[in-house]
DNA sequence: GTCTATAGCTAGATAGAC
DNA sequence: GTCTATCTAGCTATAGAC
């Protein structure tokens, strides 16, 4: 998406560039100067806003964590049944991937580059995933709960936990095929899920 | 695992080494000079065999290809019934994930750092998977044939694909949980996957 | 906040002598 | 094949004047 650089806050400047470049092109092949450059700031505004590298990368993760989660909660509460808002999460990945030039999750891209598990950048993909699983979890229950007649012998946990490697599998094929018969393929599983 | 770096010659040399950084670090974390270095080698010779460092992860990425496709069908291979073959893939996962210290596959890390999808690394992680995708139906069909009254009713392509998506997810999962409950949980969707 | 200058290091890659 | 020396470019980060 095409940022209007003017009117932002230097610090907004640099994380919109640092959002856009640590995406596209990957946390170390993105470097200092070029955020800088392209963000339109000086070198010690910069250093000023974040004294490193990795407090630049932690601050745009943080910020995706939050919008995308927003994103896809507005989605979900969009549905009118719980059947719907159970099936939303998996829907939103293809215009989602699409929306992302299907370059995949940004989190699943940042623990690939970051080996070390303690790593803050780690924990942020760690919370970004327990918050989906969270939520999923809330709309299995809300499923079941809808319809005993026809749902009462799924478990929401077992379900949750189905959804999630459904959910990161389909993420995941979908960046290696870069195609996104793995997503569709997904949401056909996701709906077997549940009868 | 540890090398015997004594009696190989320098193209092994530098081959294993490269591996074992590419593959703990990452590519792009990685620096030309630190494989010389630890391969003991001369940089010239270094730049004999491999005269750029995409030329080498290539040979990395192939040899990783090629072993691991190796060990994954020696797996299968040894299970004495079709059904048990058919797990077998999905079983094989959870070890090879300890014995790499959890760091998932390296092909999916491979392609979380090369956006470019024409880039001749991205294509041997899809090589890779696709290898697996031929042995997975071939596995499905096996299976089907070998028992038309309890398998008939499934279809070998929609089989490979549920598979191949929540292999995937499995991985992926267990990257970023930094843990295996994703692949114990894996097996449990396969083998729900067949009845 | 801005600007320039630059430190100190490492990157990938080459050259020349042996 | 080995050795050292070196190139250019880029990196993260800091300093000092305004």
């Amino acid at each position: 998406m095409k940022m209007k650089i003017n009117n932002m806050s230097p610090r907004e400047r640099i994380l919109a560039t640092a959002a856009d470049l640590f995406f596209h092109q990957g946390y170390r092949a993105t470097g200092i100067n070029e955020v800088i450059s392209r963000s339109g700031v000086a070198k010690a505004t910069f250093y000023h806003h974040f004294p490193t590298k990795e407090d630049l990368c932690l601050a745009y993760l943080q910020n995706r964590n939050t919008s995308e989660y927003q994103a896809i909660t507005a989605f979900v509460q969009d549905k009118k049944t719980p059947r719907e808002r159970f099936l939303a999460v998996m829907e939103s990945v293809g215009p989602w991937l699409e929306a992302n030039e299907l370059r995949g999750c940004a989190f699943l891209n940042m623990v690939a580059e970051v080996p070390d598990p303690r790593n803050l950048l780690r924990k942020e993909g760690l919370m970004h995933y327990e918050s989906l699983r969270r939520l999923i979890r809330d709309l299995a229950q809300e499923l079941i709960e809808s319809d005993r007649e026809r749902y009462g012998q799924l478990d929401a946990d077992r379900l949750r936990d189905d959804y999630m490697v459904t959910l990161g599998g389909a993420i995941a094929m979908a960046e290696i095929y870069h195609d996104l018969w793995p997503v569709s393929h997904g949401v056909e599983m996701v709906k077997r899920l549940i009868g």
